[in-house]
DNA sequence: GCCATGACCAAATGTTTGTTCGGTACCATG
DNA sequence: CATGGTACCGAACAAACATTTGGTCATGGC
């Protein structure tokens, strides 16, 4: 006969109460998150998350369906926030430059507030290109894309950004140079999100001489 | 009685010839980078590595003794060659805006020579960080941001780089601005690495707007 | 032309992987 | 106080993993 030892060993959470199936599930998702950051995906065991999360492998079936279905909600969740922040800022029309500044700024508050999930896409978006079901990253990546050039071909026009440059290739250097920062960026550190935001626009707008 | 199958079937390289052991290292080691870079290293199995060379995944030790060591030196080569290269700059002394100038160059240009070893190095370093055989990479990391640092710092002195702004700073968001090109750079397309990094000085030095 | 060397194959090793499943203890509801 | 639903455990699973081993066959030096 088999006897399973009490739950109170490590199922429970939160000063010894039993979390919540919602609760369960963000703790998971966030767990998950920040394991995939750090060590990869492919990197991570789902045991490595049910550690973290302080229970068993297998009881992460009872809340999702597999490993993979962790990361599409972290992605899907992490994508679908960030291009409406950046469809916010294009539908809200204005001075291109103040568009522009809101893009950068929104990017930097989005690592701030979510380094892990940005990360996770950092790392793992390039090999979930031809994947089935991630299909979606490469349209929300596309139509970010779009968004932003859209907003730098206008500044373009409107002269507040130089017309010799080629826009494309601006776009990819700010891209990276922004997103980028989630690797060293860290929220509890002395440069707090504005600042390095304020001194990257500095940087652009100024130049470097 | 066990019968192994003729080597004619997936050993041989090269028009049918056998290849000398210094070709096939070099073959496994070329293989593995470009995997390593696509997939990950944790995604990578020895089969995928085997199989890409032709040849069954035990048989990658007898060049190698493990997957790791494939890792170990295709990081090793590619930090040497690239320290020596900025450090070589430096040696060289004279003007601050040259310098960083041929810094970036030789960045741009090593992405397009070596692009699986640079992808390699951008996304495993990081996880690599607290492995103890791979203490060396934080080292040449470190080795690597202080030239850079001693440049900006020295433009800043003679006056090619604003006071005003914090070196870095400037050194991370032009560090990854330059090295994340690696995702999208391709040696064979439009945009040649000459022209990338012509591109990104116009951009650095006499910016956005 | 013979033979030793070594590059490779074929097969098996033990471990780790993601996932499944039957049972158990907790909790809310009556 | 009974009871049903469910969150989790404990154990197992097959597949995939890096690595080991012993045998085989081509090749280059004699």
């Amino acid at each position: 006969m088999v006897v399973a030892k009490s739950r109170e060993q490590g199922g429970k959470r939160e000063g010894g109460r039993t979390p919540s199936r919602a609760d369960r599930r963000e703790q998971l998702l966030a767990v998950a998150a920040e394991l995939f950051a750090t060590r990869g995906y492919a990197g991570t065991t789902t045991r490595d998350i049910a550690e973290a999360a302080g229970i068993l492998a297998g009881s992460i079936y009872h809340h999702f369906p597999s490993k993979e279905a962790l990361l599409d909600e972290i992605l899907r969740t992490f994508l679908t926030r960030l291009y409406d922040r950046f469809a916010g800022v294009e539908r809200q029309g204005g001075d291109p430059r103040e568009a522009l500044i809101n893009l950068i700024k929104i990017s930097f508050s989005c690592i701030h507030d979510t380094p892990h999930a940005v990360a996770v896409y950092q790392n793992e978006s390039d090999n979930l290109a031809g994947e089935k079901g991630f299909a979606y990253v490469a349209d929300y990546s596309l139509r970010i894309e779009q968004i932003w050039l859209r907003v730098m071909t206008a500044g373009q026009t409107s002269g507040v950004v130089r017309p010799d440059l080629d826009v494309k290739l601006a776009y990819l250097f700010i891209r990276d140079a922004v997103w980028s920062s989630v690797r060293w960026y860290r929220a509890k550190g002395p440069l707090q999100s504005d600042n390095v935001a304020d001194q990257y626009l500095k940087l652009l707008y100024g130049g470097l001489g």
